[in-house]
DNA sequence: TCTGGGGTCCTAGGACCC
DNA sequence: TCTGGGGTCCTAGGACCC
């Protein structure tokens, strides 16, 4: 072979991935969309993020935007869907905790991947296919499976089962056949530029890519794109995480329903952003040492006055407070806000996030005194359980003109006992 | 009219220091 | 006319992922 590269024959990893996820998790509770073409928009309705097989088989691409296709969707008969997060989490749980029965040591990769450690298992292919059938079963959710030394190529295996249809798939970093039916941008981490500049060596599928001098992939894509190529010669080089290492940054960002055009209510929106995005960080026991606000006007409209800008501060001490949060965002946005633009988007980014426990002694101390931290305590244990009804943020404001659309969401069957499936 | 949201990692280059 | 070199730290931007 000539690459130095030995395939590692003491690991494999499986990859778990869920086909077509939002849609399958709608079609678990309205089987009369099964068989039928089905999207799933993002938020605001913006593209459609999910599409059934029958869907991409009338040539909807993936993350077009719904106006582009409204038409193709209405001559097709096409069942379109806002995205239900709070869905799609609950079943993604589901999903895991079926995984986890056959393999304890599992990463949960995303909302609809988990890799699994199948080392030393001796049939790995039957016990996929078990796995795989079991995960049906208890959940209504068909999963894809890929097998391989690396996660990378249990990330190509996956591909190759979705791309036969096949359910369940293996392979091995000597196959030759099989690598060279992979093209170069089926590779997990080469994207639509990298994949340019490779095909442009004469890169043009897995195989040539293992098999390229490493230091022009090094010349190309960097270190990272190093490991990749020899993860897919059977290197491995990307370890598996079963605990999730801590968030570094969080953030909340939304598109506006309709363009905002006045401070005030960019404020509002900034100010319910912030909130939300510190509720995460809250529920984590994390605290925030900076932030950073960003606003922009619609980019895809050529016609009208562009303006972006973000502006970030440094906070004296990490704080979890949401009124120090809010205050500081909103000082953000006033400092760069220019009037007379129609704005689309804005966002917080909460940063270099620390675990409470490095707190320590600022406890007692202006910031932390014990009387706010009760009070804001108390405003977020009302939020949290009766909602946005039970209590709110002066800044968020009542009248939310810019939240965004979703106007053809299901309902929320698992999460919210006023959305519950019923059955008659 | 209408174009998602939330992350990570890496690198180049500027600021600053000795 | 001549105008160092090497280190660190930080940030912005680019690339990727789902």
């Amino acid at each position: 072979m000539g690459s130095g590269y030995q395939c590692s024959p003491f690991s494999l990893i499986a990859l778990a991935d869920c086909n077509n996820f939002y849609v399958s998790c709608e079609r678990v509770f309205r089987p009369s969309l099964d068989k039928r073409p089905v999207i799933v928009l993002s938020n605001n309705d913006g593209c459609a993020v999910a599409r059934s097989n029958e869907a991409k088989a009338i040539g909807i691409p993936m993350g077009a935007p719904y106006h582009q296709i409204r038409n193709l969707c209405e001559r097709n008969g096409v069942v379109v869907l806002s995205s239900n997060y709070e869905l799609y989490g609950d079943m993604s749980s589901r999903v895991v905790s079926v995984l986890a029965r056959f393999a304890p040591e599992l990463e949960v990769y995303s909302i609809d991947e988990s890799f699994l450690d199948l080392t030393g298992v001796t049939n790995p292919l039957d016990i996929s296919i078990r796995i795989r059938d079991q995960v049906k079963k208890w959940t209504g959710i068909p999963i894809s499976i890929g097998l391989g030394s690396t996660k990378t190529l249990a990330k190509a295996a996956n591909r190759l089962a979705k791309k036969k249809g096949t359910g369940c798939s293996m392979i091995h970093c000597g196959d030759e056949k099989i690598l060279r039916s992979l093209t170069i941008e089926d590779v997990w981490g080469v994207g639509r530029r990298l994949s340019v500049r490779l095909r442009r060596i004469g890169v043009l599928n897995a195989w040539d890519f293992a098999r390229v001098p490493s230091a022009s992939i090094r010349a190309i894509g960097g270190v990272t794109l190093e490991r990749t190529q020899r993860e897919l010669a059977g290197v491995s080089c990307l370890e598996l995480e079963e605990v999730a290492p801590p968030r570094k940054n969080t953030c909340c960002s939304r598109s506006f329903g309709k363009p905002v055009i006045d401070l005030e209510e960019l404020e509002e929106a900034v100010a319910n952003y912030a909130i939300r995005a510190t509720r995460k960080v809250r529920s984590e026991g994390s605290l925030v040492s900076g932030l950073q606000v960003f606003i922009m006007t619609n980019r895809f409209r050529e016609d009208q006055p562009q303006y972006a800008n973000s502006r970030t501060l440094t906070l004296d001490e990490p704080t979890d407070d949401p009124i120090r949060i809010v205050q500081n965002a909103k000082r953000l946005l006033r400092s760069m806000f220019r009037p007379g633009y129609a704005y689309k988007k804005a966002g917080v980014i909460l940063l270099d996030l620390v675990s409470s426990s490095f707190r320590q002694g600022l406890l007692f101390e202006e910031h932390g005194s014990s009387r706010r931290s009760e009070f804001v305590n108390a405003v977020e244990e009302a939020a949290s359980r009766y909602g946005a009804g039970g209590a709110f943020w002066g800044g968020q404001g009542i009248g939310k003109q810019w939240r965004m659309r979703r106007e053809m969401r299901t309902p929320r069957y698992t999460t919210d006992w006023n959305e519950i499936l019923e059955v008659e």
